[in-house]
DNA sequence: TTCGTTTGTTTGAGTTGTCAAGATGGTAAA
DNA sequence: TTTACCATCTTGACAACTCAAACAAACGAA
């Protein structure tokens, strides 16, 4: 059984690499869990004797198929766990992310379960993010950043679950996940999008906050 | 904070010296939590540093006021876990008490709130424990030991939680807190209790397990 | 190519929580 | 009172995780 500290390093490691077969380094790890370069170059040792990681000193690293099980396996809790927090808890879409943070390191599988049972084995957590089944498989999507498309219709997939900030003020705004926007100027030097709403109704979004709102194209 | 290593030894010294004002002894402590004795007697010396224990070495400790108060927050976390895990998950009463174990340590206190609100501020556990309030407020029972009553009706009030065979056996029985009974033969010298219950049917009872079991006399 | 910056590694040390094993104290029986 | 035994305490050690700071490699600009 790996430790929570395991658990977290596989994670981030997982979330660096993409769910795709790229690689990620030593210092990005660092940035990510807030510790130094020094004490991840010493658990990379460690995940990698222990057959977790590929890790070439120097050069980077990436999962190995076993890390990327116990990887999925945490991102599942870590999602169930979220959306149980909002369907069923009834918490906020924006304060659930720390809560489950922890909670994915505690939880039994027996309980687990049961929550997945409970939400009638749900396939995307409240940010849109999908949660990967039992085996680690995940449905994918085509979502890109909103920074990053042209005007036109679209449908928000995803949020990012990390800013609780935007999330807090997305909620204020009664934005929803499947919500249906129009984007009409996207004044990428100013670094200001405006987006019109379904429900009538505008929006503006900084760059920054662009970059974590996934949208899918509408016909 | 105290780690959740400190609240499971004051967890530990509450439940060995009672509610009242007992105390307790290094080598209680390291049987309930399966260390060695030497590992207890350095705790000790953490713990009364820290002002949350009386320690004097050789004669005996116990909890000061602030030890008592943190011992008396983790006991409600457990209590509320494990009533919450079986109403609103549907979990069994009889496997509750390990998963509350772990959760109890990880579980936020607006979650925490969340679930005793979901409950309507409830005031006993499934096993009948007490719940204690915000401040720590328990509402006492007079419940005795099946074990050591004579020939009588009782209502069954509580059943200790840590032996969830037991639980199970009884759950199995469709046996519940609050159930009437009507003890008939105190055979203590063969070590057999017999038990009418109220709708019909009787149950037989061993002296270890008998003593896990806590009534009220039925007037 | 060479030098300076960035990135990664090594080393030594600290913290928390644990054990094993030997030393010591308290006490009940003789 | 004395002794033996058991509970408790002390010591030294270890495992997991972390940091600070010295050191080394790699990279890119000149």
């Amino acid at each position: 059984m790996p430790s929570s500290t395991v658990e977290n390093y596989l994670k981030a490691i997982l979330h660096l690499q993409g769910e795709g077969k790229g690689t990620t380094t030593v210092g990005e790890i660092a940035r990510e869990l807030e510790v130094t370069p020094g004490t991840v170059t010493t658990m990379m040792r460690q995940l990698s004797e222990r057959g977790l990681v590929d890790y070439e000193p120097r050069r980077g690293l990436s999962l190995k198929p076993r890390g990327m099980t116990e990887a999925m396996k945490v991102v599942r809790r870590h999602r169930l766990i979220e959306l149980f927090l909002v369907k069923v808890m009834g918490l906020d879409w924006s304060e659930v992310h720390e809560e489950a943070e922890i909670l994915e390191h505690a939880i039994s599988d027996r309980l687990l379960d049961r929550i997945d049972e409970m939400l009638g084995q749900p396939t995307h957590d409240p940010h849109g993010d999908p949660i990967p089944d039992r085996l680690g498989m995940v449905a994918k999507d085509r979502a890109v950043p909103l920074l990053e498309v042209d005007a036109g219709r679209y449908r928000v997939v995803r949020v990012s679950d990390g800013d609780s900030a935007l999330l807090g003020w997305l909620n204020e705004k009664g934005f929803r996940i499947g919500e249906e926007i129009e984007l009409s100027h996207p004044d990428r030097v100013a670094g200001v999008l405006e987006l019109s709403r379904s429900g009538g109704g505008r929006l503006q979004l900084g760059a920054e906050a662009a970059g974590q709102v996934f949208v899918e194209a509408v016909s």
